[in-house]
DNA sequence: TATTGTTATACTCTATAACTATA
DNA sequence: TATAGTTATAGAGTATAACAATA
């Protein structure tokens, strides 16, 4: 966006919508943070088509990959609290997307599979999903997303 | 952390702690949103020391390396809306960190500056959070640590 | 005694509408 | 008419405590 009337520009700072933010640009937290709002907004945008949020999208691929997958495991794996999973999964079968079933060998835990409606709509929003990473990170080399997610999975794991 | 009692791992895919999330870690959004929350956790701890939370500490740097900014460049520079950055300020300025002064040129606009107690913290936290950064992202050289801002800052620039 | 799923609830973060004073 | 700062408020996200059923 180019500045109209640059022309009054003094020395003092902060004058018009020049700010200085050079120091937080030297923090890989503050970049990390940046970035990924930048993707997830393009995620929400997308998955908002199939009437998912983004940690919806992360249950139906949890679940699809992992099929008699618990809540708790949902918990353990998307950092999510038991009681803020609860209303979601709820959500999910009501709308015919999972399915809850007695678990095999526990009988106090329930195995959560996807729906036929299910597979179908978590196979659509994946393919979504692969598309969307890359008009979101449109700037990058596919060598350098590779190289990005390496050094991502390097701070996380 | 080792699991206890491997022996009984059947075929079933979720059967115990073990769930598949390698589809999930080849998005670009996931790895970036793990990442920014593990290295997020290690700012919180270490900035609640100061009493500052990340957007504190965000708001003190930029005011210190811009004199006289304005809540809205604030707003813009940070991704924050303008009602829930006035509470903050607000805050800021009782704890006699910054100076809500008058803005030389526009009557509606207030300039904000950190006074010395303010510039004296904000050092301290500017130095823990360099640190931080290292210790957050260990596993990183620094020649990768520079790699991944850059790439970062190609995603969202 | 510990764990799964659940309810109720509180706290924080983020978002929207509308007002005031200045431009 | 548009913008800076503010108030009030609503909504989403995240947190803890406690309970019933089962291990």
């Amino acid at each position: 966006m180019a500045s109209a009337s640059p022309k009054i520009l003094s020395a003092s700072p902060a004058s018009t919508d020049t700010v200085d933010n050079s120091y937080l640009r030297t923090l890989v937290g503050y970049n990390a943070r940046r970035a990924s709002l930048s993707i997830i907004e393009v995620f929400m945008e997308r998955m908002a088509v199939y009437g998912l949020k983004v940690v919806d999208f992360s249950v139906l691929s949890l679940v699809a990959h992992n099929p008699g997958i618990t809540s708790r495991q949902l918990c353990a794996t998307l950092g999510v609290l038991p009681p803020n999973l609860v209303g979601l999964i709820a959500a999910l079968d009501r709308r015919g997307l999972i399915e809850r079933r007695p678990h095999p060998s526990d009988g106090r835990a329930m195995g959560l599979h996807l729906t036929p409606a299910g597979e179908d709509l978590c196979g659509q929003a994946e393919q979504t999903a692969a598309q969307l990473e890359v008009d979101a990170t449109a700037r990058l080399t596919a060598t350098e997303r590779k190289t990005l997610i390496r050094l991502l999975q390097k701070v996380y794991d």
